[in-house]
RNA sequence: UGCCCGAUAGUGUAAUUGGCAACACGACAGAUUCUGACUCUGUUAUUCUAGGUUCAAGUCCUAGUCGGGCAGCCA
């Protein structure tokens, strides 16, 4: 085999760093004998969002490449801020992306065993209960370039903390008067390593563990432990806990369990989006979207109800890669493989937007012809259809114009265009309003010896939608747009916000006039409207017989760019 | 004036770990088209800076620049 062939044949499989740390700790004896164990561990405090499919994609998808496990966890360890609805949402937002757990936990599972541990580090002399209000820990943890104080409550005895930690379990102590805190090095250069807190006193009804629990663990304590327990083996996290790493360690080491490793990658960005959960929530409180789900909501539950297909977004993660440099996506990458999977698997079908009148003068009054159209050009087995054709037609507004520039290849007075699965038709006259000016019918002659299959000798250059008037329905179109006018919404002027930054237009509501055969398909429904764009059946807001369509993507408009350009001439 | 991390075409990600810098998307030009869609062809452009080691550096060393993270009893 000479070089060449080599080349053209073998695909070079491009491992991401995280894989290529993978498979280099298998090598290790630590792993012998063992299979990739990963897990997703979301805090049921709001919706997931496309960040999280990031996330879910990478842990999800390695457990499936590696042949390994990968676990569903709820970090609930802070009852205060998380829900129950939350936690169902998550659960149905990661099958919906396609993916299964191979065990479901909740930190909340691990709250016992977490008690014994905590109470092993204190017989080690490792942990101990710190009487200092939050301003004072605050006050002796020291700065970024200083270093912290020792807390007088340190060097208590192991029976005296014994003692205290038990009370602050018994209920003994108001909230926020002690916590526990393991001693480690109060002028670490790592803030995280000085005597970071392990357990709040905080009473607040948990989902799980209803009042079980007067004291609830942080993060730190609780989530390197849930991971050992599962016997996670990599544990994958986001950038911002790179610095958590050293005390992650040091927990499993002094507590000699099970160590998996913490290998952090950088979040998802998107432009023109937000994705703090904070942020999202703000917008679902103070109503600029309709909820977690609104089409417009960069969720997984807005995706899902936009129309969006868990393929496409698949797709995205996969091709976004994973790195530890902080970048931000184009949303137009999104878009792009949203297009490009909906082009395979959307059904095309006539819609008119913004509808014009024609009248074809020549074309016997009570005629209806059924035209053949068909259903997917990217699908054969998607099979055809017949549409109504008749005297009285409507087209879009946009595919007329009284002074067309050169480059329209459109209706225009005097000039030709083809009517997909139809005829070709001649504008004679226009029908304008006489005060206003406006156009509000066509005349239009047809030429019986073009129609759809027909052999025609000549070229017309455009071809253009359209729906019979008398066979269309009417039905609600949501036209959807970015939600922020800004790359970065985040970088709001002096006083403002992100809410600033948020696109006036982002939802435009229409009636649309559609072929008959629209109005019975199922809510979920994804269509292509003939040089339109992308649509979905709303599931929320479609009744019986009235499906209200939400725009899930535009088609790539390449007239709007040249337009856009002042090329059209 | 601390600690940690990062920097490769416009964007994002690779480079057999020291051996000819590549892939995807975009942009641009063209072909095709009964969707100005899809598809196809072509073009474009890349190693943060300065030194050093080496036959050879995106990769190793030194110094710098720029960007990000960290001072919750949040995760």
């Amino acid at each position: 085999m000479d070089k060449n062939e080599q080349g053209s044949e073998a695909k070079v499989e491009r491992l991401n760093f995280i894989e290529q740390e993978i498979e280099k700790d298998f090598q290790l004896p630590k792993l012998q004998g063992k299979t990739l164990a990963t897990r997703f561990p979301p805090e049921p405090n709001g919706y997931l969002h496309i960040g999280h499919a990031k996330s879910i994609c990478l842990n999800f998808g390695l457990a499936k490449k590696y042949g390994g496990t990968c676990n569903l966890r709820f970090d609930d360890t802070n009852p205060s801020k998380e829900e129950q609805e939350y936690v169902d949402s998550i659960q149905e937002d990661v099958r919906w992306l396609g993916f299964e757990w191979d065990a479901l936990w909740y930190a909340s599972d691990y709250f016992d065993q977490l008690y014994e541990w905590a109470l092993q580090l204190i017989r080690d002399g490792k942990a101990y209960v710190c009487d200092l209000t939050p301003a004072e820990t605050r006050d002796y943890r020291g700065t970024l370039t200083a270093p912290g104080k020792e807390s007088p409550y340190r060097n208590r005895s192991v029976a005296e903390n014994l003692d205290l930690f038990e009370r602050m379990r018994a209920g003994e102590f108001p909230d926020g008067s002690r916590t526990l805190r393991a001693k480690i090095d109060m002028a670490a250069p790592n803030m995280n390593l000085r005597d970071p807190v392990m357990y709040r006193v905080l009473r607040a009804h948990h989902h799980r563990t209803g009042d079980k629990w007067c004291i609830y663990p942080m993060y730190d304590w609780a989530h390197g432990q849930s991971d050992s327990i599962e016997g996670i083996t990599h544990s994958i996290c986001t950038l911002e806990f790179e610095d958590h790493r050293p005390l992650y360690n040091w927990f499993c080491e002094n507590l000699g369990i099970w160590h998996p490793r913490q290998i952090e990658f950088a979040r998802l960005n998107l432009s023109y989006t937000v994705m703090s959960k904070r942020k999202l929530l703000q917008l679902v409180q103070e109503k600029h979207v309709s909820g977690w789900d609104d089409p417009r909501m960069p969720t997984i539950s807005g995706f899902r109800r936009r129309g969006y297909t868990p393929e496409s977004i698949r797709n995205f993660c996969d091709r976004i890669g994973v790195a530890k440099f902080y970048s931000t996506i184009d949303v137009g990458v999104l878009e792009g493989c949203l297009r490009e999977h909906l082009n395979v698997v959307a059904n095309r079908v006539m819609a008119v937007l913004n509808p014009l009148k024609v009248v074809l003068t020549n074309y016997p009054e009570e005629q209806v012809e059924m035209m053949e159209a068909i259903n997917n050009p990217e699908d054969p087995q998607a099979g055809t259809r017949q549409l109504p054709f008749s005297r009285e037609l409507y087209i879009e507004q946009e595919d007329f114009m009284e002074d067309a520039p050169r480059k329209f290849f459109r209706l225009k007075p005097g000039g030709e265009v083809r009517l997909r699965y139809g005829y070709i038709i001649q504008c004679q006259e226009v029908v304008k309003d006489p005060s206003s000016g406006e156009v509000i019918e066509v005349h239009c002659t047809y030429d019986p010896q073009t129609r759809s299959g027909m052999q025609v000798d000549r070229k017309v250059k455009g071809t253009i939608h359209w729906v019979s008037a008398q066979h269309a329905k009417d039905v609600e179109v949501r036209l959807y747009d970015r939600l922020f006018l800004s790359e970065n919404p985040e970088e709001a002027g002096e006083g403002k916000s992100f809410i600033d930054n948020m696109n006036p237009d982002s939802l435009t509501v229409i009636h649309a006039k559609v072929e008959p055969s629209l109005v019975e398909l199922p809510a979920g429904t994804r269509v292509q409207f003939e040089r339109n764009g992308y649509f979905c059946i709303d599931s929320v807001d479609s009744q019986p017989g009235q499906p209200v369509f939400n725009r899930i993507v535009t088609l790539r408009d390449s007239w709007a760019k040249l337009q856009a350009k002042g090329q059209a001439d």
